[in-house]
RNA sequence: GUCCCGGUAGCUCAGUUGGAUAGAGCAGCCGACUUCUAAUCGGCAGGUCGGAGGUUCGAGUCCUCCCCGGGAUGCCA
């Protein structure tokens, strides 16, 4: 016995383990004891169904070689005898616990562990959670990914493993470099403070930007078409070039965020610290263990991205495609994924699964992830299949040193729906705050909690 | 078009690597209890496991095809 077990299941599955090699040496050493809770209770505290599947593998009947393993089993200090009695139908073998070894496998898992042995030599698990964006409000779908992160990154801990969480934060790209010019030039024009700038102030700015930002490309296209006449062109095209102006100053804002220039970055850094500031206060209220520590944002991956990149290029692993750098996945031993991953725009941009290949490097090579855990939206799952198979492709998977790639896996959650069935949004069609959510749930439990007398007490 | 995820009781869902009679909660019905507006306690009933083939001693579980719902799908994240 490796450890002091006080699961009947395990160490009924030695026993029968033990058994069978005595009762058929051909039987393979690894072979399932198949032992589980019974499904009849009148017949016995426990089952086992090893006896068919393996018949069929060694050639016999499966009562038989039932028999045989009743035959060879040694299970005196825990269960009544076995017998042939206890075999039932094609060679279901029934054990009954004895009411002692009850007491003395309770008594095991009465130590601090309770019962869960320590894994001999721990693996590190890296999650990732959360996932928040700069400048925005957090909604409910931040609160399935934190909540399930969370509580996978716990159970892991609970497990004994070495649990790295990672709150992946979107806090760098055109729409960040978009509200900090926004930011900037409302502060500068006055009419916003910086010192006492709010998440709901930003978010507001974060929209306005976007929305400034939008060119009328598809409206020139529709009065082309429907030739809707000069004016409604002109006014078109009035808006159309506005909006070409400022995104072209989000991109020169972009370029100085990426210089570190210290007026940009110091605005950056107060957007950073307004929304982590209310971001990390959310997680504490649902009590999760996410702090500080565990922000690793997609700008501090901005310098490694080139690197990256060329790296794939030179080994071949990436490749151009109509302007464009691509990885391949389609080949069987890459994953066979029809689409390819792209790593690369035509206009030299970056993208998000180039971001996230830098971070599976990073996750796994320098802190040693032997799994990788991503609690994401289920709408996501072909990213990160592409992803995860281009980190393989480029031996970014896999520690140094080892012979197989980590572990990757999207663990997805779907989408949170409103009574309506669709996604769950307030009427005008706006996310709801979780923040907002959360007050609510609060507010209704103690309504619902206080109208209510206490019940007599039954326990 | 292609790919992914679902389809199990009226509703919401469990169902171990294929194993004995497919389960729970709620709703329903019967009864008990009785100050406390979803969630007191018994009990009963409730199923072509989306459909059709196939593999197997054995299929809700594995394979093939089809139907329905949702999602994704090269230059947003």
């Amino acid at each position: 016995m490796t450890h002091q077990t006080f699961d009947p299941v395990e160490l009924l599955g030695e026993r029968v383990r033990a058994a069978i090699s005595a009762a058929a040496p051909d039987a393979p050493d690894d072979a399932d004891a198949m032992i589980s809770p019974s499904k009849r209770a009148e017949l016995g505290d426990f089952q086992c169904n090893a006896a068919m599947p393996l018949a069929k593998r060694l050639g016999m009947k499966p009562r038989d070689l039932a028999t045989k393993i009743v035959e060879h089993i040694d299970v005196t200090d825990l269960c009544e005898p076995v017998t042939e009695a206890d075999i039932a139908g094609p060679g279901f073998i029934n054990f009954r616990l004895q009411q002692d070894a009850i007491g003395t496998l309770l008594d095991r898992l009465d130590s601090p562990s309770l019962g869960l042995p320590a894994p001999e030599s721990p693996t590190t698990v890296v999650v990732d959670v959360c996932g928040v964006n700069l400048a925005k409000q957090m909604h409910v779908g931040h609160l399935r990914s934190s909540v399930i992160g969370d509580t996978l990154a716990r159970t892991f801990e609970r497990l004994g493993e070495t649990v790295v969480r990672q709150n992946h934060v979107g806090d760098w790209g055109l729409p960040i470099a978009m509200v900090t010019r926004k930011l900037q030039s409302e502060a500068e024009a006055g009419r916003v403070s910086l010192d006492d700038l709010t998440l709901d102030e930003l978010d507001r700015l974060y929209k306005l930007a976007q929305h400034e930002c939008r060119g009328q490309g598809k409206g020139l296209e529709l009065v082309a078409k429907y030739n809707l006449g000069p004016k409604i062109e002109a006014e078109l095209r009035a808006m159309h070039d506005e909006a070409m102006e400022h995104l072209a100053e989000a991109k020169a804002t972009l370029v100085a965020l990426q210089a570190q220039e210290p007026a940009v970055h110091a605005i950056w850094k107060r957007i950073y610290a307004v929304t982590m500031g209310a971001c990390l206060k959310t997680c504490q209220r649902l009590h999760t263990r996410i702090t500080e520590a565990d922000s690793a944002g997609e700008s501090s991956y901005a310098e490694e991205l080139t690197t990256v990149v060329n790296d794939l290029v030179a080994r071949g692993i990436a490749e151009e495609s109509s302007g464009a750098l691509v990885v391949r996945l389609d080949s069987p031993e890459d994953g066979g994924i029809a689409e390819p991953c792209l790593i690369r725009k035509g206009d030299g941009g970056y993208l998000y699964a180039t971001t996230d290949i830098a971070a599976i490097k990073r996750r796994v090579q320098t802190i040693g992830a032997d799994r990788v855990i991503y609690t994401v939206d289920a709408r996501q799952s072909l990213h990160f299949k592409q992803v995860f198979a281009a980190a393989r492709k480029a031996g970014y998977a896999t520690k140094p040193g080892a012979s197989q790639p980590s572990v990757l896996e999207h663990a997805a959650f779907g989408t949170v729906l409103g009574e309506d069935g669709r996604p769950f949004k307030t009427r005008s069609g706006e996310n709801i705050r979780l923040s907002d959510l959360l007050d609510e749930a609060i507010d209704r439990a103690r309504q619902d909690g206080g109208q209510q007398e206490p019940r007599p007490a039954r326990r």
